[in-house]
DNA sequence: CTGTTAGCGCTTTCAA
DNA sequence: TTGAAAGCGCTAACAG
């Protein structure tokens, strides 16, 4: 019978105020070229007068649209507004919102059991991923849909957009430059699964990570180490839990603090891994590029202050290409986006810049 | 393993195929206790092999809520990522949404003349704004539509509930650790207003901010100065356009280079721009605190590093307590939210720590 | 415990 | 150009 209290003025009222029928009114605002000078001036005058505002749910119901875009972080949703790289690329998405006039719904999952019916369930009109895993069940949610999914760094599966660039050929190009007149190399390296272990090993094998960021980093960095003529089976990797410069720093501290001649070059696979890096190289007093090489990955805000070498690549504009995907707002598939290296003074001169 | 975009499967469809009512194959999701455990597991079964799921926009538009908060930037929503003190009480609103499986939209607006429409329209059962101005049209929209509304620094109207610290007393506090020592003082501020014009001023009037933040930092800073035996007429006003390190940084290095006597401290309305006057300082050989005093505000992440005197409030915990108010999860209104000053290294030791 | 009824507010369809 | 009818998929209310 009667619904929750609703204290909102309906489309039935304006129509009432204005002596036209419901059909009229709802023209007006959808097609109002369709329905006479006359009546529009009504209803919108009643409209105004009554101060009319449409309802989402009714129209969403009605024409299946949710004028909405969702964005899944497949674990922790805060943590969006934590990685510094989430961030530019959600700037991105948030831009493309803006002009378009989209809402852009983080959607609320936990890890747990009931995230694939939150995202089947979730009131938008296509999913922007963070970077996850082939078998992430809100991935398969999503997908099952049939709404699009854009996916910024893959994995690439059937029926979603892959954003991204080619990880292994960047990080092969970036590792050249931080492998230049290094003799032990220091990988720093995302988690390789969402179970987020940290580790410190030899000769990682880089099909063992499930990100395909992180796997396609690793593969490039081994092909950069043996290339160089080194031995990949001797060299280490870090695997931090996340992407965070104080987890970066205490684990480079750990690794350095009176070994400071055990690693020479320390290849990570960010930015905020690189100035924790750093943090901890100036702690204990070594030299960079000198004594250790540095190179990070994103070319984020800090790295020109840093003087890092790194990776360029835009988030931003992967972030607007993403909502644009999930939107079908763009007629075909993104290329792959660009990167450069950028060489700055945290390698060793004289390193090779080709890629 | 993508399908193609299957017609949505629909509880009557459920319900046809377990052989039961609509209403039983619905109160199976949402009463269950209501249901014999045989129906319920016919239901169950049913829906499993049907792949249902439920329509959000019908039942949102049948119980009138849509179990989602409504976040609001009045000015540019990509600025939401951009800001670090925004993300981090983002952070607290994500993770209040993820404990209780709330969507959180954040609302499209442009600055343009449909924000309140926006607004008004949004399929939200409550308001989160980011610190804004008593005059925004989009804070009237909200108030507007009846639900709950929080709003992050204010400013205090009527029917909202306004989270955050009581910022005339904070600045006060740290403003006098600024000072110790200090005969010519330099405020870097936040924008007065949206329109955010830069400036540099003496003798500042606090009541021409209409952002409360920057007005009431801008009182405290103000009672400061004077208690300390200064002249507020001729104390210089440093405004911003945007909380940012860079802008700071230039503005800094602009009034600093070639004068590095006309000022001996520096009170900023972030750590940010404390961050960015830091930067400056020491390119241009200015030492830290002898010369030049600085102070921040937030206590962020980078503040320990920097060793920075600063205002330590928990913006995390803001936005959590802002989202439950807008969500009406917590029975009072939220108290003022603790703050305290942390004095460390970059102010002249010896001043006074009272609040 | 289960089912029937009556819509929530809007728009597509089809007639007038 | 306007309007009546028919729901979109779901659930509060009230019988059985």
């Amino acid at each position: 019978m009667s619904g929750p209290a609703r204290p909102s003025v309906t489309l039935r009222d304006v129509a009432v105020r204005a002596g036209l029928s419901v059909m009229t009114a709802s023209y007006t605002f959808s097609q109002p070229q369709r329905v006479s000078a006359a009546s529009r001036d009504r209803v919108l005058a009643a409209a105004r007068e009554l101060g009319y505002q449409p309802n989402a749910a009714a129209k969403s119901l009605r024409t299946g649209k949710a004028n909405a875009v969702g964005v899944v972080f497949s674990e922790n949703l805060a943590y969006a507004f934590r990685d510094p790289q989430a961030a530019q690329f959600l700037a991105g998405v948030a831009d493309i919102c803006t002009e378009h006039g989209l809402g852009l719904t983080m959607l609320p999952t936990s890890g747990g059991r009931e995230d694939p019916t939150v995202i089947a369930s979730a009131p938008v009109d296509g999913f922007v991923f963070w970077t996850t895993t082939a078998d992430d069940p809100t991935l398969a949610a999503a997908a099952r849909t049939g709404k699009p999914v854009a996916i910024q760094g893959g994995p690439s599966v059937p029926g979603a957009e892959c954003i991204g660039i080619d990880d292994n050929q960047a990080a092969q190009a970036v590792a050249r430059l931080a492998l230049h007149g290094s003799h032990r190399p220091l990988i720093l390296s995302f988690p390789l699964s969402p179970d987020r272990v940290p580790s410190v090993t030899t000769g990682i094998d880089p099909d063992t990570a499930t990100f395909p960021v992180t796997r396609n980093r690793l593969l490039g960095y081994r092909i950069a180490v043996t290339q160089a003529g080194l031995s990949w089976p001797d060299t280490t990797t870090a695997v931090l839990s996340h992407n965070d410069r104080t987890e970066a720093s205490e684990t480079a501290r750990d690794l350095l603090a009176g070994h400071p001649n055990r690693y020479d070059t320390a290849i990570c696979m960010s930015d905020e891994i690189a100035a924790g890096v750093l943090a901890a190289a100036q702690q204990l007093n070594i030299a960079v590029p000198q004594t250790l090489a540095v190179t990070g990955y994103d070319n984020g805000p800090d790295a020109e202050t840093l003087q890092l070498t790194t990776v360029d690549q835009d988030l931003y504009r992967q972030g607007r290409t993403s909502a644009q995907a999930a939107m079908n707002l763009r007629p075909a598939p993104a290329m792959p986006s660009r990167w450069r290296v950028c060489p700055r003074a945290t390698t060793r001169p004289g390193g090779d810049t080709g890629g």
